[in-house]
DNA sequence: AGCTGGACTTGGACTCGGTCCATTGTAGGA
DNA sequence: TCCTACAATGGACCGAGTCCAAGTCCAGCT
């Protein structure tokens, strides 16, 4: 995990507390997390750190690749910290929670060139959409 | 067209000047608008309508069908009056432009059990992002 | 055609996620 | 250790969207 850190300061980034405790946090459990999620578990270690520094620290991992974001509903952006194994998701419509998940196939190879209109295609999101199990008991 | 007004009164919708308004400006161009798009085509033709009649319209459009809601970046919805044959997104990462496109392939068929986590899978969307010919241009 | 109830619209206040910026603090090289 | 460029702070601000109380007006009934 500290491969996260290392990273970064290989890369020249000045190594504060803060940037630490936001590292150490995406790199806790492997959930999705939204910015004010992120943010308060940040407090729980650093209490004076603020919402401003999480989302500079936030948008400097993603520019870098090492976080993705993700925007599957419209509410928050959430943030993924499984940013070096591709991979899809699958959200509840419910809840929200997202899971990843790794289907067979590449859609990318489905995108005929007839279909993409002279664009230069460069990636790809796909977002399965249901319920998940706790909602569908509930 | 008026197909639309015709299946919303059918379905015991009371027609008011400001969603035959809204439903006439999705029906227009088949491009991918945002709510405060339409808004402002809408009050082009009704100078009167207000933005929350014109939310509640998409609201309403949405929740019964005829127009799929579209959260391909994170700032606003757009609002797609093509629900009726099912279709992806090409997204422009530079002008946020949309197409609608065909991939081959069912990603559905690509998720096996073993990824669906217990889930109850009820749709899939497909966003590829790229670069348009506009933008690559510039 | 005229009435009337209830659905629809209005617009302004409010929420929420996120950004900006001037000020203050500090990591880390000389 | 000192210096300074980079980082953090926090409070104001923004834009998209929602809420709500009051007013409006569609459509079914006579």
């Amino acid at each position: 995990m500290s491969d996260l850190l290392e990273r970064l300061r290989g890369r020249g980034w000045r190594m504060t507390a803060q940037r630490r405790v936001v590292a150490e946090v995406l790199d806790g459990d492997h959930v999705h997390l939204t910015a004010d999620e992120v943010h308060s578990r940040a407090v729980a270690k650093l209490p004076e750190i603020s919402r401003a520094t999480v989302y500079n620290t936030l948008g400097e991992l993603v520019s870098l690749g090492e976080v993705l974001e993700v925007a599957t509903d419209k509410r928050a952006k959430r943030y993924d910290p499984n940013a070096h194994r591709p991979h899809h998701h699958l959200v509840c419509a419910q809840c929200g929670a997202i899971r990843d998940v790794h289907p067979t196939g590449n859609p990318l190879a489905d995108l005929p060139d007839s279909e993409r209109f002279g664009f230069s295609v460069s990636g790809v999101e796909v977002t399965y959409r249901g319920t998940c199990p706790n909602c569908a008991a509930a």
